[in-house]
DNA sequence: TCTCCTGATTTTGCATTCAAAATAGAACGC
DNA sequence: GCGTTCTATTTTGAATGCAAAATCAGGAGA
């Protein structure tokens, strides 16, 4: 009597258990619940996950290639070790694609896209208020992300998203002062307006100053830190 | 006596299979021997590579977060179909990768990075006057790679790197004309006298416009090409 | 002829198995 | 005591096997 396949109901699509545990083990490393350096053991992993080799090492490779797992032939894999060039390197060709990004985003943002942010502004607002810096890191976080989308061009969302999955692992530790803290407030309300003006010059300015401070911040951190190599 | 394990000779370190199958099929996609949109049927790779489908599935996830290949759950792998739109995109980002690293060549190349690159110049120009075309883009290819190369940031080479198989594919249909073949010759004598000046404004912009030229030959290129989706 | 259904075949997803390499550990010599 | 060598164990790399899903082919019925 026909084909039925989804009538109403969510659909139930299996995801590949390769995808499951790519996103258990990315989630894992950037809470730096598997710490930088440290071994991937096969087995130990399989018998957490409760799967067999076979994904996870599908797993694992895909990891590799986005940076976040180091493959060390004939004797597996461990998380990348955090290493200060790397991440400032990193931070400065995200600062190159924030760029393009505000630029783009004041050309073909939409007005909701753009409200949204704005909600999400708030939003972090609210955990600053009351000193929550989870919450406040989450909402920065969606909020740079937003903003990247806003620029339409996923190519540039997928690049900047690949890159940030590295330097969260290191933004975990960068415990900020208040009144670094305060002044990126400050600093997210001013790249909001240009936004919202579509003052491209300005955002890409603004941007470019914010980043710079989140570089001095993550490195000064970074210096702190024992666990991390030169 | 100790250990031997090298003495002299090449280190003999077997490669892992993944590997080699990773470079292959890159190739193939690049080279556009596996055209968009093919599909990727495991058991007849892996008769033409003599290799089990343990080694062959790793490299094809690989290629997928590299994005030159498409997994369709329960369904396989094709060929990313070269999209006009995608690969518009993906220029946009190889610009502003461009740019970042002519800056900070101009601040840290070496003066032997910088012979290196007039080298393989006038390599090119050879290719040029010879009307080899397939001579001609190898060398093109490996002075950006070069010039990117000499921003001293690894990870701003890797990105630009992957981003910039998804653009060789195309690349290899664009049959350029002579005036813009010789136009394109020009801007990179301009583009090398800057660098050697270590100007880098001038550079970015001169990047900037050789970049936006590229831009116009490709997607001239692909309105051409029926084999292409919008 | 075209559509829809059904069963055979192929292809994929994942688990398991086998082999090679690396690691750990004990016995031995200096 | 310290280092070395040899063996046992673990761990990884790659092949194979099995079950589920998708594809294909053929035929019935409109």
């Amino acid at each position: 009597m026909g084909t039925i396949e989804n009538l109403g109901a969510a659909r139930i699509e299996r995801r590949p258990l390769h995808e499951e545990v790519i996103d258990q083990l990315r989630d894992r490393i950037v809470q730096g619940d598997l710490a930088p350096g440290a071994r991937l053991n096969e087995r130990v992993l399989c018998e957490q996950l409760g799967i067999s080799r076979t994904p996870l090492r599908e797993a694992i490779k895909m990891l590799a290639t986005e940076g976040l797992v180091e493959l060390l032939p004939n004797r597996g894999a461990i998380v990348t070790p955090l290493k200060a060039a790397n991440i400032a390197d990193t931070l400065a060709v995200m600062g190159a694609l924030e760029s393009l990004a505000g630029e783009l985003a004041c050309a073909h943002a939409s007005e909701s896209e753009i409200a949204e942010i704005r909600a999400l502004h708030f939003e972090m607002l609210a955990h600053h208020a009351r000193g929550e810096l989870g919450g406040y890191f989450r909402y920065n976080q969606r909020i740079h992300l937003k903003l990247i989308e806003a620029s339409g061009n996923p190519v540039l969302t997928n690049t900047y998203r690949q890159l940030n999955a590295n330097v969260l692992r290191a933004r975990y530790m960068a415990n900020l002062s208040q009144e670094r803290w305060d002044a990126a407030v400050r600093e997210h309300e001013e790249i909001l307006a240009a936004l919202a003006g579509r003052n491209a010059a300005r955002l890409k300015r603004l941007l470019a100053e914010h980043l710079a401070h989140k570089v001095a911040s993550v490195m000064a951190a970074l210096a702190e830190n024992a666990a991390v190599a030169a």
